[in-house]
DNA sequence: TTGAAAGCGGTACCAC
DNA sequence: GTGGTACCGCTTTCAA
């Protein structure tokens, strides 16, 4: 690889190096006669800028990392589409980093990233967010930024508690009201929720709406049926085989996202008819829930919204903004398809308006 | 921000910025004193080597390009994963780009690619893989290259027809092969094939050996019985309801992959009925085609393995090896589920061996 | 074993 | 308008 540089190109024109660099950044004060012949020698030798060597003075990288727990699930890929077409339109390149979900990766990410001199963070925190432990470390992001010796870090997808760092999430407190409020009006007497795993904050906000709605609506809250699943379809599946295996009953379902709701429409259907019985709700509006039977209701989130939005927030604190954490909360809507209607098939073309 | 530099330290800790580098370089020669005054100096001042100063001399940025159609299937994702892997452990950062899988816009990335002095690109081609223009255009890559003026490209997913460029890719006879085969082998008499555009050459690679198989098995090829369909579930649900509305007759289907089978196979079920009629199979192997209704039968294509190989080959690549083309071509194999068995559920979580 | 200094490829300030 | 040059932060000779 043989790259020509500034110094060649000056030479080839036969100006001085400034002059190129004037040209190269569209500087106004270049007679047209030196103009063209350093475009001619640019030609010439292919030359194009060295983008290390440009950023090395202001130590901008023009790079931002997300630190995501998977890019298996397009409900973040969405978000991460977002993010990215943000990123493209302003020159910066956003850099993808899966954690697994393991808040001690996630650390371990983020501590490397610092090293990388990246502009900024997006995370999307795992399983973990909301417990003790890890607020003390997004803590320990918010304090160092103080400090003013380290990186903007905005969170999406995840309340931060302790209100030190910029968040954008979906208004879940709605979301789950809603759905849960659907099932009832519907007709169902017992909805039970399948939540994600304990420890992360969403579990606590998600429940309480949840329980809200089914006292709003007049009826007892039944604790037996909240049980915490892995946001994925075989944990969907593992834990609506445990409640039945408890024997619990139900009629309606509210799920964490549309992945459990998958493996627990799954897991009904297993159980012998019951899948036509209980009336299930998702949560995210990926497509997969499209194309299950029936196919599941659900709540659409402004993935791609969250996406530019997080980054939008990142980009200004960056550039310098200041001024106390700001939490952006965008809403959702329903879908309402089969698994809460006793239709016949809705075309699936008709369904992606999404 | 305020990061510290290496002449702070070298400050700091008395010595010369010489010292602090080698220190930071693991160089034998430094002192077991200095070395420890270095090292305060470090843990003092938190500081951390600027990335880009420190590859500006060698111009690698460490850097890698993968290209491809979209995030949005897990099938990609996972190549991504095991590209990924393979970079971090080697402190490389790969940096993922969405094409859309328009030929275009892959053009255009590619180029600016090269303005971005990446050290290589894996590029999964989209679409239009396999036109004359395409050709035209990965030819330039792989010219380029010779050159010796350009950046390192691997094809996955691809073949380069041209042979100029390393590729990996499925071996997709051999799966297209027995995926029709397996349907003859249960019975199936009337085997239809939907494919991906025509533009790409994974078309007639694939066609070919369906076609090879049908006459194995004696039967004689219905060309009406092929169509042409977009990677998606969408393309998979028209281009079926296409095939319906002509009154094609068939009892067994294989899909270029495993999103256009649930596509399909949604298509069948609204048609009435037909959906337990019809064998399916697909391919890829993910998650979703596990909990369709029916599972599908499937090719698990080794996608992890994709990214790494991928990986290896450019590195080896970058790393100065020269050589002719070389073109990897890695096995799948069929996970038989309930479309081309007509038997009971089977447990879900058996079905994730993979 | 150590330090001085010449780059790496640009940018930007300063003089003319 | 133009060119000279001092950086940016680090690596890497080359002497000492």
């Amino acid at each position: 690889m043989n790259r020509s540089n500034i110094k060649n190109v000056a030479e080839i024109a036969q100006v001085s190096i400034s002059t190129v660099s004037r040209v190269l950044n569209n500087s106004a004060n270049v007679s047209d006669e030196l103009r063209s012949r350093v475009y001619k020698a640019i030609e010439e030798t292919k030359y194009s800028v060295n983008p290390i060597a440009s950023t090395l003075k202001s130590a901008r990288r023009n790079q931002i990392a997300i630190v995501l727990p998977s890019l298996r699930q397009t409900y973040y890929t969405d978000i991460i589409k977002g993010l990215s077409d943000y990123c493209y339109e302003r020159q910066v390149t956003p850099v993808i980093l899966e954690s697994g979900g393991e808040p001690e990766k996630e650390q371990k990410i983020i501590e490397n990233l610092e090293k990388q001199w990246v502009d900024g963070i997006v995370l999307i925190p795992g399983k973990n967010a909301g417990t003790p432990g890890y607020l003390e470390f997004i803590d320990s992001l918010s304090q160092l930024k103080k400090q003013d010796s380290r990186i903007p870090v905005v969170l999406a997808e995840c309340t931060d508690l302790s209100s030190h760092l910029d968040c954008v999430r979906v208004d879940y407190e709605k979301a789950f009201y809603q759905m849960t409020y659907h099932l009832l009006e519907i007709g169902r007497r017992r909805v039970a929720y399948l939540s994600c795993p304990e420890s992360s904050s969403l579990h606590e906000i998600c429940r309480e709406a949840y329980r809200r709605a089914v006292r709003d609506y007049g009826y007892q809250v039944d604790d037996a049926l909240t049980r915490c699943s892995e946001y994925t379809i075989l944990g969907g599946y593992q834990a609506m085989n445990e409640m039945l295996a408890d024997g619990l009953e139900f009629d309606g379902l509210i799920c964490v996202n549309d992945q459990v709701a998958s493996g627990a429409l799954h897991a009904l259907k297993e159980s012998g008819g019951r899948g036509e019985k209980v009336a299930i709700v998702g949560f995210g509006g990926v497509a997969m829930s499209i194309i299950t039977t029936p196919s599941i209701t659900t709540m659409i989130a402004p993935r791609y919204k969250l996406g530019s939005e997080a980054a939008r927030l990142l980009f200004e604190r960056i550039n310098g903004a200041s001024g106390d954490a700001r939490e952006l909360i965008l809403s959702s809507h329903m879908a309402i398809r089969e698994s809460t209607l006793r239709t016949a098939f809705k075309r699936l073309d008709t369904m992606f308006e999404e």
